[in-house]
DNA sequence: GGTGAAAACTCATCACT
DNA sequence: AGTGATGAGTTTTCACC
């Protein structure tokens, strides 16, 4: 992991603001030539520092608009089974990030659903249901912030 | 709001996935013309289904490695501070993302910090010191994955 | 590793359906 | 609301430093 030296910084600083920012722009912000920014971009993408380019999407535009995390325990005899469970739940539509934790819980699960019923069915059939889990707990989330 | 129609539903999907993704290809994959597509795309940001594009950092690549939840208990008499605290919070360079609850915790804080000194550092001197502050429960993230 | 200039491609507008 | 064609703008390549 090489470290990022003070050109990468600003990159990664205005693409994380703005992933289309155009590549003539970022050039001009950060002082290089347009040939030079881009192969600069292309070197963080290949050492994996930029990981992905995403559009954020309003999850209450989805008609998700009730949040929740979600806490599991896996059930001490069941410890193997955590990497399955995790596959079966990340791959759920509702299910928009997964926190593998140590401690007390095993998984934070952030869910967005279309209201109280369609959450309650979530946990209901996909964590209380299953052999695994020990037990849940779910906290509604009135608001989230990505920085 | 109103509702995504199916064309509307596949844009999504794919700027989720690829928010980089050229008009033309998104064009061709959703079999609409390409001015159709840039018009599609513009309504969607307009009305707020797409929030941003944003390209995703690798924190580790950054040096910080150690990510955590930290749960937080806000004081019963100091609920009106609330709106304050998490304004100082949501600003530090640590903050991945912010979660305001409903329940027994009044917070998720999803950190990333270089190392175990760093993360104590985070929650003695900007939690744990802080009047409002009940009480905090830190758990390390072993893996974070986000749909 | 960085650069400028040219080629290839993409975006975005427009008159029309 | 959707389309094809067109011109402006952007990305990307390449020979050279």
């Amino acid at each position: 992991m090489t470290p990022l030296d003070e050109v990468d910084t600003k990159l990664v600083a205005l693409l994380r603001v703005n992933g289309r920012m155009p590549n003539s722009r970022l050039a001009e912000l950060v002082g290089i030539a347009q040939s030079t920014c881009i192969s600069r971009v292309r070197s963080l993408e290949d050492r994996g520092v930029i990981t992905a380019y995403t559009a954020r999407i309003s999850p209450a535009a989805l008609g998700l608009s009730l949040q929740a995390l979600i806490s599991v325990s896996i059930k001490s005899g069941a410890r193997h089974g955590i990497q399955a469970f995790s596959d079966e739940i990340r791959g759920l539509p509702e299910v928009v990030e997964l926190f593998f934790l140590g401690g007390a819980e095993d998984f934070v699960i952030h869910v967005a659903t279309r209201d109280s019923d369609h959450l309650r069915e979530f946990v209901v059939s996909n964590l209380s249901a299953h052999l695994s889990v020990a037990s849940t707990r779910t906290s509604i989330v009135f608001e989230h912030v990505v920085n």
